[in-house]
Parts: structure tokens; sequence; C-alpha cells
DNA sequence: TTCCGACGTGAACAACGTTCACGTGTACAT
DNA sequence: ATGTACACGTGAACGTTGTTCACGTCGGAA
């Protein structure tokens, strides 16, 4: 395969945010590179392997920029809840896009139970972990989803920010209490 | 209009048990009633207007069963949040479908204040209940959307019960210990 | 009997994802 | 120089979707 892939990936993604989600379409893409619609079918076998693979570039990481992953547990968490919410704010339908994702690679997985562990090692009682990560993961998710959805999302970015923040100081407030352990704030 | 009005919703949402969000089609639907799929719109101007009115049948409690709305503020926000869960498990991707709608009727704005002003009655500090309440949905909708899209829904109900009451309490223990106030446990 | 309104037909429209036989051009090996 | 392989694209079609529209049908009330 050709450098063509790289270059239909790129231009779907700026269609994204101009047109969004239900706008994007494959014959609008198309239009976009010069070219026909079928033409597409050349890199990619499908639309949703198209959505899988922006997902893909949108959640790797740029560059090296490993992400650090130490500290109190509490500052962890709420670094990957706000990370997790930018990356869906970064694009337009960004959110109802991440959750088209068919094929959760290895990958992500593999972030998933570090996260889980990482927390178990810091404090976090091993029974609890899974349940704080995914109590915080449904709650990103959930509220992003809606902030885009609705007409919440034309509030000004700081009192969104603000109402994210603040739910979830709430659930680390919560696992605090419920493992004993002592939070960083 | 007639009353062929309410037979039509109750096959849409008897056929959104069958075949899902997805195959519910214009046309599948009218098959079903062995009509046309044009006539469908002397009943309804859209397809939005269909899903409008398939969350506010779903969503309107059976009969004369109002909500009690009574007891300690735990209590009751540990019922909206099972209630509205419930619901949503109750059809066939009752999550997306509920995320479809698209003019959020009084009605359900009135619930959500009453729902705040209840809190703020029972001892949780007005500046904390609205979050709590926005927290506490934004949970339940992206646990039982994951729930409802990923493989996750073929676990057994109890397991799924359970995980998603672990996350509940965790967040009514974070709004607890941020307000001062005793929870019911 | 006449009229009206609820209800349905059947064909069409535009747009969607997808497929397929067929055409290019460029680069590399002989 | 010639041949071959491959990346890339064309253009038309297929089946499906939501939606529209001129036209029928049938029952009850004036």
């Amino acid at each position: 395969m050709g450098e063509r892939r790289g270059q239909v990936l790129q231009a779907a993604i700026e269609l994204l945010d101009e047109v969004g989600l239900d706008g994007l379409t494959m014959r609008r893409l198309a239009g976009r590179l010069g070219v026909q619609a079928g033409a597409l079918y050349r890199h990619y076998p499908s639309k949703q392997a198209l959505l899988d693979a922006m997902v893909t570039h949108l959640v790797t990481p740029p560059e090296g920029a490993a992400p650090p992953l130490e500290g109190p547990w509490d500052d962890r968490l709420r670094m990957i809840a706000i990370g997790v919410r930018e990356l869906m704010l970064a694009h337009r339908d960004g959110a109802r896009l991440l959750s088209t994702f068919q094929q959760p690679g290895e990958e992500a997985v593999a972030a998933f139970h570090g996260l889980i562990a990482a927390l178990a090692a810091a404090g976090i009682p091993a029974e609890l972990a899974p349940v704080a990560v995914d109590t915080v993961m449904a709650y990103v998710n959930g509220y992003t989803t809606e902030e885009q959805a609705r007409k919440v999302g034309h509030w000004p970015k700081e009192q969104r920010d603000a109402a994210f923040r603040a739910g979830l100081e709430l659930i680390i407030a919560g696992i605090g209490s419920s493992s004993g352990a002592r939070t960083a704030g």
C-alpha cells in the first residue's frame, strides 16, 4: 500500500471536524480528495474500517510523550479522566466516534489493566480498583457524550470544565472514602 | 387522528426488541403492519418523530404509579439511578434509543429539577445537589450504554447488576463525604 | 346522496455504502 | 526498449435507506 492511505485518513479527520459524524460520507470524503467514491475502497475495505483507523490514530499519543503514570492514585485517575475527555473534545462528535470503535485493540486493553494495577499498587484495595476505573470511565463517557450532543455543549468551556471536574471529584472522593486511602487534595 | 397512531407506536416498540435500533426500518415497520412504507407518514411526520414518541411512551410511568420520592437522599438517588437503568435495559438498544431523544419534554425537565430540589431539601448543600444528580445521570447513561453495546452485556445479569451497584455506591459515598451528610447505609 | 376525513397505494427521488469491470500511469527487471 | 506488476482511479450500477406525492378507497355524518 502506498502513502495515499494516510492522506485519506487525515482528510477524513478534517472532514469530521467540518461536517460532523453524520455528514462524514464516503462520497463527500472522496470529493474532498478529488476522487470518486469507489476509489476509497482501494485503501479501506469498508467505512467501519476507516472509522476504526480514525479512532486508533486519534487515541495514539502524538510522539514519545509516554504517560508518566506516577504520583498518588487520585492524581493518576484525575489525569486519565481529564485526558480522555480532552481527547474526545478535540474533535467534533469525538465521543460518538470513539463509541463506534468495534475492535478494542490490545493496546487499549493493556492500558486499562495497567491503570487498574497502578491503582491497586498505590493503595486502592484490589477488589475496588476495577470498580473505580470502570466507574470513572463510564462517567467520562456519559458526561462527554451528552456534552457534545446537547445544547449544554454551547456553554463556555470554563463552565463545562468546572462541572465535569466537580463530578469527577465526587467520584474520587467516593473511592477515597470507600478505600480508606488518603487523597492528595 | 385515529387510533392507528398508537398501533404504529406499539408495533415499533415490538420491532425494536426483535431487530434492534439499526434494524428498525420504516419499510420493516410498515411490513409488520401489512402496509406500505409511505403510509406511516400519515401518523408521524418523520422517523425521528416516531423515535421521540417511543421514548416518551417508554419513559412515561405505567399507571398512577407515581414515584414516592421519599426517604433519605441517598435512597432516593439510588432508586432513581436503578430505575433509569432498568428502564433502558427493558428494551433492546434502550440506552441508544434514549440518547436519540432530541426534545427533552417539560416533564423530564420538571422531574429533574424536582429531584435536585428533593436532594437539597434532604440535607445536600444546594450547590452540590445539581452536581450530584448530573454525575449520577452521566454514570448511569455511560455505564448502561456500554453495557448494551459491548459483549459485557452477555454476562449474567446478576454480575452486571452488582458491578453497576458498586459504581453507584462509590458515587453516593462521594456525595456523602463531600456534603457531610450521613448516608442510610 | 353527497361530502369529508382517515387511511392506504405505488411509484418515484435523492442519498447512502458497496462492488466491479475496466482504464491509467509509473517504476522496476529483463 | 520492452514487458510486467502494481498503485490508483473511473464510471456505472446495485440494493437499501428516509421521504414525498398524486391518486385511490371506504365509512360515517349532514
